[in-house]
Parts: structure tokens; C-alpha cells; sequence
DNA sequence: TAAATTTGGGGTAACGATAACCCAAACAAA
DNA sequence: TTTGTTTGGGTTATCGTTACCCCAAATTTA
């Protein structure tokens, strides 16, 4: 249990064992047939010496590191961070590690550095893009290793996919409130771009037009941040007219709207109902736990890693789309409007 | 631009700019002397072939990856999630990509990744442990590439590290408390066996002993949640005379402790202040502004990168320990009291 | 003019692991 | 006894890149 300065290798490994280095490969690797002895001598070695497998080395001769790769656009955003962990601990199941990555601002090196990621380091991509940028997704298709995209909207590509619906989700929402007794129903949106933003807005819109309650004056920006949301729902709470609920484009937009609601002495949900959108693990620990809009992260992540695995196997994934429903989960931040 | 279904290689690139391997190799790492004619020559073969570097076969060769590894416990966690932001922006600076790895309940497959990640896929490791595990490190300390632990407390070992003083942050927060004339000041405790949540109720501790003021009864057990936050204060807020204020052991721990004193019908801080620990983004975003003590994570993981460096440039770096001051941020949550 | 230096570029080998192939010995079948 | 088959294991070549060394031509210096 020295500490060596340079690293074990096969090699040391079968000259303490006394084989040669391919019947060490063959052991650790389970391939070609080991006599008893011999492999537990090669596994005492091995043990002894601390040995593990250089992954570049392996990766190199055409096999794979173990390590899947995941490009996300921030580590801080409770969204990205569920999504990032469910993979994970799908990935984990799978035999695989994933290694987390956040886009750089600078498409070129980010370019570069899917390259880098793929020529080698990880056998295959999950890719969540807000906005698909068109020349990146290009660069991806060219690549020969496993890439799938996640919650990817707008620019084509043949790449496979997986995402959540929005528009269903927002509409049980909607349609949740309105059984509740809710006439006013104000809306505070996400990011300026976001797909799903628009998504979520779009059906707010056409649910509402269709009962004739849409009032365009109900509509704040936010930005997917809980001040945004703050401040959104401050000016909204301005109107001559309250609202006695108000449909956020995120979880964590809905806590800003929350603490402006609380702010101006109002209750939530005897006032005002809040309904936000992610189910981010923080919308049940929060008090009155949030009603929101469940993505579907979990089952997100399996189909991702089930079709990273098919690509693997060499079955075709080109053009495949996957989308799973989002759901209504109801808690405690809304309730029927008293009369 | 065709769709090659071969990964595109050096030799590929030289075939096509009529020269040798070597020197497209030279060219783009800009070892040796090359013409401007070859240079332009090779450099357009390059970007039409779209070549990137195999990175396994340069760390194979001995050469660097240009990615960096950082484990951290869980990706959820705000705090992690800062800090692995911050050390992503760190090593984006000095030419580096991050991957962030969660660490795996099994040591033995833990040692085994680590292996793998240190084995050619990444070039260096940042470590954040929760509670040191003995024979993790060890296994840690024997690998010979660059290591850095981060906020790293309890078992001993020559690995060097960075971290965030707890004790005197916390000190700061409760004579700030103290100044503003709380008397009864409550403590919600971070997670059993977290060093620093251990660091921090010392502090909480000593500090009122020394003044006369420590009352046990008003100390409650957390964990770091939100949920864990708003159970303890909902419990602490049972006693007979109430306290004027509460510290949190995190800033997500006081934001259950507001929720509970909010859902109590009292107000923050007007009837009680609140204290959070770590400075996590939300801490600003949250109505009222959160008084909390920060942990400078990107001074941490500057001074990490740093060392990564250093020991790049075969500095020694054993043993070294660079610990950062944790300083107090005072916002809305916290009001003198009124008498 | 001859010798020394610079410039531009190529050849070879090696990093560590493993797939494909090969080869002895031992055993069974004919 | 001879032939076929299994068992256990080693040889060789290769993945893509780059450090080290060498060589030819061009240029400078003596």
C-alpha cells in the first residue's frame, strides 16, 4: 500500500500476480475463460495495489469511460438542479456516472467543448437548451456519440428528444381554478424567450378567452426569478380590481408572488390563490405548500437514459420525440373563493 | 461537411492540408516552428473537417483533458449549488470545464468513480465533503493528480483545503442580535454530523453563555430543509415567553422558520428577527431580504482553482489550508427590538 | 568557398487497455 | 494410439496524440 508516484497499470498488476496483463483485462473485465486460482490471485493484486482502470486508455481502444455528460444552463436554478439530480440517480441505476456541465455563454467554446466531452471523456450527452441555438444543435447532429435533448422547443433537428408538456399542464391549472370559483385570474410570466414560458402564457390565454374571462391587464412579466415574481405580482396587486388568484410560469416565481401577497396584509390562499409551475422539491416544503404543475423530471430522466442505452445498442433514435404530461399536484396555496 | 460516421483524427486533417500528424499537432497546440502558409493551410483543414482533439488519447499520452471534476453531496442543496456555480465560473476563467458529480452513498463505488474520473477523464478534483469519510480521503490522498478539499472539517489528512470559518460568522450574527437588543434569541440546528452546523451552534452557544443569556430550552433541531425549519420554529414557538429572534442554521432553515412564524399570525421582523447561514441567492430574492451570514464561496473557490494550478506547476501543496472569514450581511430580517 | 546556424517539417515510439487471433496442454472420443 | 475438443492463457496490433530526435534546405557567418 506504497503511495507510487506514477500510476498502477495493468502491467504491475500482472507482474505481481505473475500472468500477463491480458489475463488481468480478462478478470477485471469478465471475458475469456480464468482459471479459479489465477483469478483470485489477479483480484488480490489488483486489491493490493489499489489498481483501477485508466479510463482514457480504455476510451481510446473504443470502449466506453462509464461517464455520461450533461449540459444544463445553470446550476443554481431549482428547475435545472431537479432535473440534473433525476438524471443522475437514473444514470446511476444505469451503471453510468453523469458529470454536470453549464453552457458557456460563448457558443464556440462551447462547441469546442462538447467535442471535448464526446472525444472521449463521456459516451453520451443529455443536453437541456432553453432556446435552441440553431448552430449548436447543428454541431451536435454531426456528433457520432449518443445526444439527447431535453425540454428542446423550436429550431429542427433530428436529434431525439424528450420533454414535458407545459400547455396541458397550465390548462388543468386554469381549469383548477376556474372549478374552484375563480373569475379573476391573474398570470405572471417566465423569461422573455423561454419556450415553455410562452407555452404556459399561451394557454393561460386561450383557456381563459374561451370562458371570456381573459383580461390582458391581469398579465405581468416575470423572469423566472422569485423578485421578479415579487415585483410582477406588486405592480399586478396595483389593479383597481384584485385578482382572487394568480397563475405563475414557475415555482419559484410563485414564492416571489407569495411574499408580495403577504406583503400587502393579504392571505394566501384565503385571499388570493396561487398556483405556480416545476413542482421544484422546495414547492412542497414551503408553507402553505404551493399547488403547482408537476413536470414529470423522474420519468423524463428514465426515457433519456433509456434511449442513450438504445443508441448504445445500435437502435435507430433519429427523429424519436418523447413527451410526457404534466400533472396538477394540489396543495395547500389554493382554495375556493369565498363569496 | 459531410456527415462522417468515423470520428474525424489528425491524420484525417494532415491527409487533407497535405502535411504530416505532426504537424497539425504543432500547429494547434503551437509547439515547434510552422510556416504561415502550412498554418493557414492546416488550420482551414481543420474547420472544414470540423476536427476536435480526442481528449482520451492526449491524457493518455500525458497530456491535459482541460476538464476538472467536483463532487459534491447533492445538486438540490442551494448552498452546493452555489458553490459548484462559483468554482464552474473559477475554472471557466483559467480555461477549464467543470463536471459536477454527486457523491454516491457507496464508498466502494465512490472510490471506484473517482478513479475513473481521476484515471484520464479529468485532469483535477474538487472534493466537498459533508462529514469527512476516513477511508475515502485516503484513498483520495494516494491518487496522484491534483485534489482540493472544500469546507472540509474533522478527519485529518495532508490533502490541502479551503474553507469557510462557521464559528466567528455566527458570532457576528448573534452580537448583531445582541445590538439590537434581543435578549431571547432561538437556535434552529443544521443536520446531525455536519461539522459546520456543529461550528455554528457552538458559536450560538458561547457566545450567549459568555453574556448570560444561553437558554437551552430555546435551542430545536433541524436539518437543513425548509420543512426541517418550519417544524423546529413551529415547536419553538410553544414556549411560554417567546423569543424576539431566531438563528437558523441555514438560510433555507430560516426560511421555514419565517414561513412558521408568518403562519403564526406574528410578523418578520417586526415581533421576531430571523438569521439565516450561507448567503444562498434566494437569501436577497426572499420579501423580507434575509439577514444572513455569507460564506465567500467565490473567494473559495478562487483560492481552489488556485491550488489546482499550483500543484499543476508542481508547487508543493500538501497540507496547506486557506480558510476564508464568513461575514455578515445585514438586510430586512432582522430590527431592533421594540420595547 | 566552407562551416555554422536557422527554418520547416517528418519519423518513431510510447501512453494503457483490449479485440482478435493463436498456441500449448489436458482431456475425451474413436 | 490417433484425432478432436476443451481449457487456460499469451502475442500482436491498434486506438489518436505528442515528446523527442533527426534531416534537408535555406540562410548566415567566418
Amino acid at each position: 500500500m506504497l503511495m507510487s508516484n506514477s500510476p498502477i497499470t495493468l502491467a504491475d498488476v500482472a507482474r505481481l500476480a505473475g500472468v500477463s496483463k491480458i489475463t488481468v483485462s480478462k478478470t477485471l473485465n469478465n471475458t475469456g475463460r480464468i482459471s479459479e486460482g489465477t483469478r483470485e490471485r489477479v483480484l488480490k493484486a489488483v486489491s493490493d495495489l489499489g489498481y483501477v482502470v485508466n479510463s482514457a486508455a480504455r476510451s481510446l481502444r473504443g470502449g466506453k469511460t462509464g461517464v455520461l455528460g450533461m449540459v444544463i444552463p445553470e446550476l443554481v436554478s431549482p428547475y435545472f438542479a431537479e432535473v440534473a439530480r433525476a438524471a443522475a440517480d437514473e444514470a446511476s441505476q444505469c451503471g453510468f456516472d453523469l458529470g454536470v456541465f453549464t453552457t458557456s455563454r460563448d457558443v464556440t467554446r462551447e462547441r469546442a467543448r462538447i467535442g471535448t466531452l464526446l472525444g472521449g471523456l463521456a459516451d453520451g450527452l443529455l443536453v437541456v437548451v432553453p432556446s435552441g441555438n440553431e448552430k449548436f444543435l447543428l454541431s451536435l447532429e454531426r456528433s457520432r456519440a449518443p445526444i439527447v435533448l431535453i425540454n428542446h422547443f423550436g429550431v429542427q433537428t433530428h436529434l431525439p428528444m424528450v420533454r414535458a408538456d407545459s400547455y396541458l399542464g397550465a390548462k388543468a391549472a386554469i381549469l383548477h381554478l376556474l372549478s374552484l370559483g375563480h373569475r379573476r385570474i391573474g398570470f405572471v410570466t417566465g423569461a422573455v424567450g423561454s419556450s415553455q414560458a410562452a407555452e404556459r402564457l399561451r394557454s393561460y390565454r386561450e383557456v381563459l378567452a374561451a370562458q371570456g374571462l381573459l383580461d390582458e391587464n391581469l398579465i405581468r412579466q416575470g423572469n423566472f426569478t422569485q423578485r421578479g415574481g415579487f415585483e410582477a405580482a406588486r405592480e399586478l396587486l396595483l389593479v383597481p380590481e384584485l385578482p382572487t388568484a394568480i397563475f405563475a410560469a414557475s415555482d419559484v416565481t410563485a414564492f416571489g408572488v407569495i411574499d408580495a401577497i403577504k406583503d400587502k396584509g393579504l392571505r394566501v390562499p384565503d385571499d388570493i390563490s396561487v398556483v405556480g409551475f416545476d413542482d421544484i422539491p422546495a414547492a412542497s416544503q414551503v408553507h402553505p405548500a404551493l399547488t403547482t404543475v408537476r413536470h414529470p423530471v423522474q420519468a423524463m430522466a428514465q426515457a433519456a437514459m433509456q434511449l442513450i442505452l438504445d443508441a448504445f445498442a445500435d437502435k435507430p433514435v433519429r427523429d424519436t420525440l418523447i413527451e410526457f404530461p404534466s400533472e396538477l399536484v394540489i396543495r395547500e396555496s389554493t382554495k375556493a373563493i369565498n363569496l
